[in-house]
DNA sequence: CTGAAAGCGCTTACAG
DNA sequence: CTGAAAGCGCTTACAG
C-alpha cells in the first residue's frame, strides 16, 4: 500500500499561479512579496495542508537546525534536567535536540557520534565527561569543526567552550557550615574512581583544614557507585566501627538516602543524633525527613550551555576564545540537620 | 570565517577514481561491487574522513529515519523511562528519536506537531493524553498518514494503535492484598480531575464491593495535583477528621510520599500502625521505608510501543488492523505494608 | 516586484 | 560488474 505524496513547493506555486521562488518567499519572509501574492499562496498552502519539507530546505542550506545532546542516561534526574534546560532553550531559537545516551559507554558515545555527524547537526553539547574515550570523542567533533559546549566536563580542556560545577567549592560551603553549627567529627560519605566525588572530597577536607580540624581517616568513607544501596552499606560498616560522628556530607542525594537508612536502622534520630547534607537536591526534597542538601541548577546550567552554544552558532562569535563557566551550588536547609550550638 | 566544507559523495569518487554510484554502492551495500573497488573506496573514506550526508539521503529516499516521541516532560521519571524503551528500541533499528515535551500545553503541542510534520519523521509516538486537544493532534498526524502509536493513551481510541496501563486492574490488585492482610478500612488518595486516578479509584471500588466491605464516604480523598506536598495536607486533614483506618492506597508513589510525611508527623508507625501502599514504582525504592506499590514497567511499555511502530514502518503491516495493549502492574512487597493477621 | 534555473548530496533505475 | 544521468524539494543568486 502506497501512502499519497505530501504537496511540494512546485504543486504550491502551481495552484497559486506563482513561482516557487514565490512561495518559498512568503514561506521564509526571505523577500517582499505583495500583498495579493501572499493571500493567494497562504490559501493555497491551507487548502493543500502544505508543510513545507525541512529535509530539502536543510539540504540546500547545509544546515540541519538540530543539536545533538550526549548524556549518560535520561534516567538520571540530574541529566533529565540539564536536558529540559537545554531543550526549552534550543527549541526558542527553533532548533530540536536530539538525546543520545551513552550508558557510560564508549562503544555508544563513538557510534552515536557517527550517526550525529552524518546528521549534519548544526552542533553538540556533550555530557559524556565518564566516559574514558572523552577526548578523542572532542578531537573528532573539533577537527570536523562542529561547534561544540562541554558541560559537566572533564576538567583541563581549555580549548572548547565549557560550562561545569564548582564540586570542590560545594563541598567545601556544605562542610563549613555544618563546622559553623559546632560538628566537629563528620563523616565525608563519597564514590571510588569519580572524579566528582574526589572533588567533593577535597572540598571537605579544605573547609576541615581551614577550620584547624583534625581529618580521621575512618570518617572518610567510599562506596562503590552513587547508588543508595551501596551507602547503606558502607554506612552500616562505619556505624559498627564505633567511631564517633554527629554529622555526614554525603555526596549526592543518593548516597544520603542510603546514609538515612543505616542510621535510622541503628534507632537513632536525624537530626537530632545525626545531621545529613547532601549533594545535587535531585532526590533530597523528597526523603523523610527532607534533605538538607547543596542544590545543583542543572535546569539553569542546561540553559546557559545552549546560550553558549547559540552564540556560536550565530557565526559572528566563532573566533571568539573559548568560555569557561563554573557554577557553585547552593546551600539548602531542610530538615536533615541540626545546629548543635543552638 | 568560513569552515571548511566537508567532502561529499563526489569528491570521495574522484579521489577513488570510480563513479558516484560505486561509492553509495560500497557505503549501503546495495549492490555487488568487486574487492578491488571496495577497498580502494573504503581507504579513500577513510582517508578523506568522510562521513555520508543523512540530509541528502533522506530527501532522495524520501524518509529521515527519526521518529518523535512526544511527552508532557521528561523530567517525571515515568516518562524518562518510557523514552529510553522506546530510544534503545528505536536505536537497533537505526532509527533516532526526537523527544517534544508539551508541559500539558496544547499550544506546545500543536507548535511541536508542526516541525515534526516538516521535518518528515517517520513515525510519532505520542503520550500527551493529558491535552484536551489529543484527538485533535490524532487526526492531524492520521491524516497525514505518519504511522502512529499512542502510549498511555485516551482510551475508547479503536482507530489508532496504542499501549495503555490496565490502572482499574493494578488499584483493583493493590486493593485485594490489602484486603486480604485483614484490612477493613483503606483510605483511597487520589487527584481531582485525573482520568489515571479515576481509574484507579475505580478498581479501589471494586475491590471493596466484591469483598462486602462499605464504601465509606470518608476514607476516599483527593488532591489537587500528584504532589507530595497537596498529599500531605489533604492526609493531615484525614487525621484531624479522626475516622479510623489501618491503610492507605496513595495512587502513586509520590503522593504515597506526602501520606508519609502526614503520617510520621502524626507519630504513627509505618507500617505497625498505618500499611501504605503506592503505584508507578518510580520513587517507592527510595522512600524509608521502602514503599510497597504497584510496578509499572515503564521501560518495557515504551519498547513495545517502538515495536508497535517498527512493524507499522515495515510497510508488510501497514493495512493490519490497529492492536491495543493493556499492562497490568505488578505487586511489589516492600516496607511499607502488613499483614494484619500474621 | 517576480520568475526561470542552477544546485545542495545523495540514490536508483537504466544502459552497457 | 560499473557508470552516466535524472531527480528528490527546497533556496538563492541572477535577470528583467
Amino acid at each position: 500500500m502506497k501512502r499519497k505524496p505530501r504537496p511540494t513547493i512546485k504543486d504550491v506555486a502551481q495552484s497559486a499561479g506563482v513561482s516557487v521562488a514565490t512561495v518559498s518567499a512568503v514561506i521564509n519572509k526571505s523577500r517582499f512579496v505583495s500583498d495579493e501574492l501572499v493571500g493567494k499562496v497562504l490559501k493555497v498552502i491551507d487548502k493543500l495542508n502544505y508543510y513545507p519539507n525541512r529535509i530539502a530546505r536543510g539540504l540546500k542550506t547545509q544546515k540541519s537546525l538540530i543539536v545533538a545532546y550526549i548524556i549518560p542516561d535520561i534516567n538520571n534526574p540530574i541529566f533529565a534536567r540539564l536536558a529540559r534546560g537545554v531543550q526549552d532553550t534550543m527549541e526558542k531559537a527553533s532548533y530540536d535536540v536530539s538525546l543520545y545516551n551513552t550508558d557510560f559507554s564508549d562503544k555508544k558515545l563513538f557510534r552515536h557520534l557517527t550517526t550525529i555527524v552524518e546528521s549534519r547537526v548544526s552542533g553538540i553539547i556533550l555530557s559524556a565527561w565518564h566516559n574514558p574515550k572523552v577526548k578523542e570523542a572532542i578531537s573528532l567533533i573539533q577537527n570536523l569543526n562542529i561547534p561544540l559546549v562541554i558541560v559537566h566536563s572533564p576538567r583541563n580542556l581549555d580549548n572548547v567552550d565549557s560550562i561545569l560545577i564548582d564540586d570542590k567549592k560545594g563541598a567545601y560551603e556544605a562542610t563549613c557550615n555544618l563546622i559553623e553549627w559546632g560538628h566537629k567529627r563528620i563523616v565525608s560519605l563519597g564514590v571510588k574512581n569519580s572524579t566528582t566525588s574526589r572533588l567533593r572530597e577535597e572540598g571537605y577536607r579544605k573547609a576541615l583544614v581551614e577550620n584547624e580540624l583534625a581529618q580521621e581517616k575512618g570518617l572518610i568513607v567510599q562506596t562503590d557507585n552513587f547508588s543508595p544501596g551501596d551507602a547503606f552499606l558502607t554506612t552500616q560498616e562505619l556505624y559498627k566501627s564505633n567511631l564517633s560522628f554527629t554529622a555526614i556530607f554525603a555526596h549526592s542525594d543518593l548516597l544520603a538516602i542510603g546514609a538515612m537508612e543505616a542510621t535510622l536502622e541503628r534507632a537513632l534520630k536525624i537530626p537530632e543524633d545525626i545531621s545529613i547534607i547532601a549533594f545535587d537536591d535531585t532526590y533530597a526534597s523528597l526523603a523523610l525527613p527532607k534533605l538538607t542538601t547543596m542544590h545543583v541548577p542543572n535546569y539553569e546550567i542546561g540553559k546557559k550551555a545552549a546560550e553558549i552554544l547559540l552564540r556560536r552558532l550565530s557565526s559572528a562569535s566563532v573566533t571568539e576564545p573559548p568560555t569557561h563557566e563554573e557554577i557553585v551550588p547552593t546551600f539548602i536547609e531542610r530538615k536533615s540537620t541540626r545546629d548543635l550550638l543552638r
